[in-house]
RNA sequence: ACUGUUCGCCGGGGUGUCGCCUCAGUCCUCACGGAUUGGGGAGGAAAGUCCGGACAACAAAGAGCGCUGCACCGCCUAACCGACGGGGUCCGUGUUAAAGCGGAUACAGAAAGUGCCACAGAAAAUAACCGCUUCGUGUAAACGGAGUAAGGGUGAAAAUGUGAGGUAAAAGCUCACGGUUCGGCAUAGUAAUAUGUCGGGCGGGUAAACCUUGCGGGUUGAAAGGUCAAAUAAAUCCUGAUUCCGGUUUCGAUCCGGAAGUGGUGUUGCUCGCAUCGCCAUCGGGACGGGUUGACCGACAGAUUCAGAUGGCAACAUCUGAACCAGAUAAAUGACGACCCUACCGGAAUUUAUUCCGGGAAACAGAAUCCGGCUUACGAGCGGACAGUUCAU
RNA sequence: GGCCUCGUAGUUCAAUGGAUAGAACGAGAGUUUCCUAAACUCCAAAUACAGGUUCGAUUCCUGUCGAGGCUA
């Protein structure tokens, strides 16, 4: 399957849901920080990525705000993914998305952060 | 006409590409799951969690005390601290005075008892400083006794107001007209209450101070509770724990039945009561610990929604017909279009409710078991009421 | 999701329904000193917000807003 093939999709099982695997990554994964976000991640053995998105209730007390990042920035990664897939061979990860910003971003700027970030893990994981 | 306050209505619709959740059908797969077609996918407040229910658990749901809620009347409702209708009181407007109109209202009891009422004032609740009257002493000034609550000043509040009689001076001490409150009777009303009349009382306020009266509330909340799967952990320490009677039997042990006692645990804060386990080598309870952090049910067809008819002043009820309308769980309902249409706004025209041109959706805000309310947040507008300003008649 | 507690100067705490809302630390100004520190003196500064009960609320009641905690 090449990576152009795969649809940009984003199942429910395609995320994060276990408290443990949280737990693993903010105890032993990578991490670094990219203006809006910081980003925790590991690589992952089976051929499946995996991504969780989190904003806080200090930044932004009304959920609507909160729903709305946590969408704009699952949208980003479902379009920009496949960027992911190297010369080298795909490269699959468990990541964590935190938004740390205090004003609400568009969709633009989410975009930009997320190639700079996709870019970053491509050029430090081999 | 504009501005403000308040109440009610409304809180957009379709389409293209990519994507998410869910239900049903078909196909593939041993299965997990995947593909495809079609249906559905946030709100008036989903919010706050302030009331009331449904539902569930607690062998107990039983009683008493405690705690706590409500408080004019009727009615609606599954229920309510809610809604609707009515009454009283207060405020505004209005008026000679009313009526009317609009708004507010935790609106039982202060004559059951207790407490509190700063400062000021004589006194804040068995009133007496100045004053008034009178008697005694005294030349007089004044002092002492008795009576009184008219007047004065203080204060948020000072003992029912006005007038007359009455008296040494006075006082509801007496009378008339009022005010207020309790009771009886009559009329109107289902009732609260209103009007009239008769009789009694009137020495304050505060019950969102304790309290009294009446009517309620068992406790805990979906992390309730149930099923399945997976996983595991024992040990240690602390603590508590019996007697009798009858039957069986030759007697004892054992066993069966009963009674009382005692201890642990549970049951709402306490007591009683109740339930359960134990009373001799094993159990009960606790402490310290260990494992899991999955799936399904609960959980979405209901006090449901829409339309019509009937009854009712209304809230609402009944009947008939139609519809199926979110079900997520690190939590779906999204992203991108200089798109289109509409509510509506601005301008122009006339046929005065239509046409043409331009603009064209804003805010508050995201279901988490489900309903009925309340409260709070909010806007492009529309309609009603009230207040203010200006213009015209 | 459910339950509970608390909001007072810049900070940490007091205050029985009745004083000009108090204390400590801090900030500011001054005295002292050649200058600074220390010391002393002075001064400013607050009841979360909105209603109600009361003659009178930090206190009592109701509703908002905010903060913290507990609970599988």
């Amino acid at each position: 399957m090449t990576p152009q093939l795969q649809p940009a999709t984003l199942k429910k099982a395609e995320r994060i849901k276990s408290l443990k695997t949280i737990d693993e990554l903010f105890k032993n994964g990578s991490s670094f920080f990219l203006t809006p976000f910081k980003v925790l991640y590991s690589l992952n053995t089976s051929p499946v990525s995996n991504a969780a998105f989190m904003v806080s209730k200090r930044n932004f007390k009304n959920a609507t705000d909160r729903n709305r990042i946590k969408r704009l920035v699952r949208e980003s990664w479902r379009i920009n993914r496949h960027l992911l897939h190297t010369v080298k061979g795909p490269i699959y990860v468990q990541i964590i998305f935190i938004y740390t910003s205090h004003n609400l971003p568009g969709q633009d700027t989410v975009h930009l952060a997320m190639h700079k970030c996709i870019q970053k893990i491509c050029s430090t994981e081999p």
